[in-house]
DNA sequence: TATAAAATACCGACCATTTGGTTTCTTTGC
DNA sequence: GCAAAGAAACCAAATGGTCGGTATTTTATA
């Protein structure tokens, strides 16, 4: 006699929990997969629910993965800000708080990581989310012109987007970390002054 | 009496024809609607035919994505090795065909733009087309090591890329035939001996 | 050079599976 | 008792793919 299944309505319910998960999986699943296998069903699997379970905390698929783009861009904003207010130096701060959170370096987490990739596999698959980013990006921008507006700093965050792309593609960087001081070197507030070109 | 509907078996046979439209429909529809949208129906009537005749050329969908990939690829390398050929210079020659390959300035045809971003969209949205994309590059990075192997060389390509990323997803660049200009000195034999940082 | 045969190009009906989505139900926890 | 959580059984449409048919083109052959 085999052990009876325990009655899965009789499961605990933690929709709490259970919606982490969701999106948990679901990111995970864009990311290692692509957007297009994120299924209710695959997800519901991945998450140990039916797609009923799923369909009852997102009711369309639109709505998912729209959940989890926010849910990392949240992410990346909080991450951002973050490092902004540690720093004492406001020309290129906001600059330096994105370079960190877009490269990911040895002593970054890699759970930093995959949501910033994440974010970008996202936006770049789905032109809705790219708008929403752009929006996003472009505020972001308008916000710290007076301490990030130069040319020099817009370069130093094109680099930083650049690394990601190599990154996340597999293309070899000889040496990211030194790049990466190079970087925070170009945000300093006598940078341009002190270049030459 | 309705005139009698041709026998649509009686179309002319022109198999070069169909399969460069099939390609390019293809390569469209990855750009304006994403690569889950790229469905033999759906190619197979935006280039006229019936999904039969679609699979008939590409016997499955992955082979058909792959065709379009390799075909933008080609294009890109194309793109790379005519600008390199041109250039009286050999220090940075690679960086700066990259370069100009990659940004599309307003003398660039949207043509080639397309194709740059076909084949970023679908190297993103597949990690099997990632690989073949990483194997390429760092082909290519070997190759001209001898020409283009300095960091302000590879931050030159980085930058690149993230122009491509930003324009792409609809961000703010302010001056960008600023930058590509700036791009390009940095490309110059004795930039970084210029240069004091 | 005429023609029969073979190969190719393409159509269109069909199929199993997966998709997003609806509905109904049972269980839980307040 | 009741709203919410989640299971489970549906459904129609779309998907990738098979298969057999028909017309055209190429090739072999006489």
């Amino acid at each position: 006699m085999s052990v009876e299944i325990e009655n899965p309505y009789k499961r605990k319910k933690q929709p709490e929990v259970v919606r982490r998960a969701l999106l948990d999986q679901a990111a995970r699943i864009t990311l290692e997969q692509g957007l297009s296998k994120v299924t209710f069903q695959a997800v519901a699997d991945a998450a140990g629910v039916t797609k009923g379970g799923v369909m009852h905390h997102f009711a369309t698929k639109n709505a998912l993965v729209l959940e989890v783009f926010d849910d990392a861009m949240a992410k990346f904003e909080a991450e951002v800000e973050a490092a902004m207010a540690k720093d004492p130096v406001s020309h290129g701060a906001f600059t330096r708080a994105y370079i960190d959170a877009t490269i990911s370096l040895g002593e970054k987490a890699q759970e930093e990581y995959d949501n910033q990739a994440t974010l970008y596999v996202l936006m770049l698959g789905d032109s809705e989310l790219r708008e929403l980013w752009a929006k996003w990006a472009n505020t972001q921008l308008e916000k710290h012109a007076a301490t990030d507006d130069t040319e020099t700093l817009c370069m130093a965050r094109l680099v930083a987007d650049g690394i990601w792309l190599s990154d996340f593609s597999g293309i070899n960087i000889s040496d990211k970390k030194s790049l990466h001081d190079r970087l925070i070197k170009m945000t300093q507030p006598d940078f341009d002054k002190r270049s030459d070109q």
